[in-house]
DNA sequence: GTGGTCTAGACCACT
DNA sequence: GTGGTCTAGACCACG
C-alpha cells in the first residue's frame, strides 16, 4: 500500500501513481475491493496536489481498474480474467520493434542484441 | 538514408530525427560528408512542419555531428572513427531496458520475449 | 463546430463538451480530422477555465475519439463510419426510458407523455 | 410501495427516493397516512447506508410531504388532493427536454424517437 | 501558436 | 470523512 513518488523527474506525478496501482494490480498483490488511500492523504504524505491525487484515480477509473465508492473512497475494480498471452505480446511488441529498428541502425547483430536484452530482462526480474 | 518517423507516438518527431542521424552516424553507415535530405523535403515527404526538421538539423549541428554548408544543405561531419561496439550497445540498452520492464509487468516470461524480439529483428532486417 | 454551454447547471461543464462532441462524432456530422476549437479559445468564448476544456479534452482522447496533433490542437480522430441508426436509437434509449418511467410514476397517460415529447422536439429543432 | 435504488448511476441514492416518493405522492398513488418502509428495512434492503435513506426521508419532511410518526415511521404527510394535470406535465418536462436535445444531436428523426418513446413506454406499463 | 502539468484554494455533493 | 468540480495563474514542451 505504499507509493514511491519522484518529484524531480520527467515523468509525470499522476503518471507514477497510474502506473505503480497498475503494476500492483497486474501482479495481484491488489486484489479486487483492496482500498486506495485517500486523495487528500496521499497528498499530504507526498506534499503534492490533491488534484494530482485525483487526476491518477480519475484515470484508473476510466479504465475500469478502480471503482468509487460514494462517500467512502475508491477501491481496486473486480476484474475479469488476466488478459490472454496472445494479448500480452501484442502489447509488448511495438517496444521490442522499436528497439529492432534501432539494433539495425547501431550496426548491432541480432546475436549480440538478444544477449543483451537477456541481460535487460535478467536485471529487472532480480534486481 | 531513410527516416522512419511516428506522429502518433509520444516522443517528440524532432527527437525522432536527431536519434536516427545519430545512430546511422554512430555506426558508421553515415560517413564524413554524407548529404542529408533537405529541410523542405524531408518535411514534405512526412509530412511535418518544416520548422521541426530545421529544429533537429540545429541541434545536431550544435552536437558538431553535422556542418552546414551553404546553399548546399547539411553533410555529416568531419568525425573521428566509428563508435565501438561497447558504445553502441550502451545505445541500445535503454529501449531494451524498457522493453524487459514491459514484459515483466505484463508477465511474460523471459523465453517468450526474446522469442518476439528475434522475430521482430527479423522483420527489420528484412522487411 | 458550436457549443452549448449552460454553467448554472448541475451538469458538470466537462461533461457536457463530451458529451456534445460524442454526439455530433457518432451522428456523422463531424468526420475524421475535423478540427477542434483550442483549449483557450473554447474557454475564453464562454468564459470558462482552459482545464475545464483541457480535462474534455484529454478525456475524449483517452477514449481515442480524439486524436493530439502536437502543436496543432486536436482533430476529431480517424473512426470507422458513423454509427447505424440502431446504435444512435441504443444511445437515445436510456434517457427514454428514464423519462417513461417517471410518466407512469407521476400518473401521465401515454397520449398525453407523447404529446409532450413532440412539443420538445419541435423546441429543440427550431428554437 | 417499491423502491428501485441505482447505485452505479450518477443520480444521488438520496435522490432517487426523493424522487420516487414525491412522484408516488404527486401522483395520488400514495395518499395521505401511507406508511413507508422503516429507514432500516429500506437500508437493508438495497445494501446502502441507513444515513442515506434518512437524509432523504428528512428532506421529504422539510417539505412536508412526510409526516414523523413517533415509534411508528415516517407516513405520507395529509395533502391537499392530488396535483393537476399540467403540475405533472411540467415536473415531466425536463426529462423529456433533455431526451429531444439527445435526439437532435443524434440524428435521430422525431418519428422515430417518439416510436422508442412509445415502446419505452409500453414496457415500463406492462413489463 | 498549441496542449500538458502542477499548484493553491474554494465550494459542493455524498455517506 | 470521502471525491468532484472549477478557478486563477504559473511553467514547460512542441511545432
Amino acid at each position: 500500500m505504499r507509493f514511491v513518488i519522484h518529484t524531480s523527474t520527467a515523468e509525470p506525478i499522476y503518471k507514477q501513481i497510474v502506473d505503480q496501482v497498475r503494476r500492483q494490480v497486474v501482479s495481484g498483490q491488489w486484489g479486487a475491493g483492496t482500498e486506495l488511500p485517500s486523495v487528500r492523504g496521499l497528498a499530504q504524505e507526498h506534499a503534492i496536489n490533491p488534484m494530482t491525487v485525483s487526476k491518477a484515480y480519475s484515470q484508473l477509473e476510466a479504465e475500469g481498474l478502480l471503482e468509487r465508492r460514494r462517500g467512502m473512497g475508491m477501491v481496486i475494480a473486480a476484474r475479469p480474467a488476466a488478459a490472454s498471452l496472445a494479448e500480452r505480446l501484442a502489447l509488448l511488441q511495438p517496444s521490442l520493434s522499436v528497439a529492432a529498428h534501432q539494433a539495425v541502425q547501431l550496426q548491432v547483430d541480432s546475436l549480440r542484441a538478444l544477449a543483451l536484452f537477456r541481460k535487460c530482462l535478467g536485471k529487472v526480474e532480480k534486481p
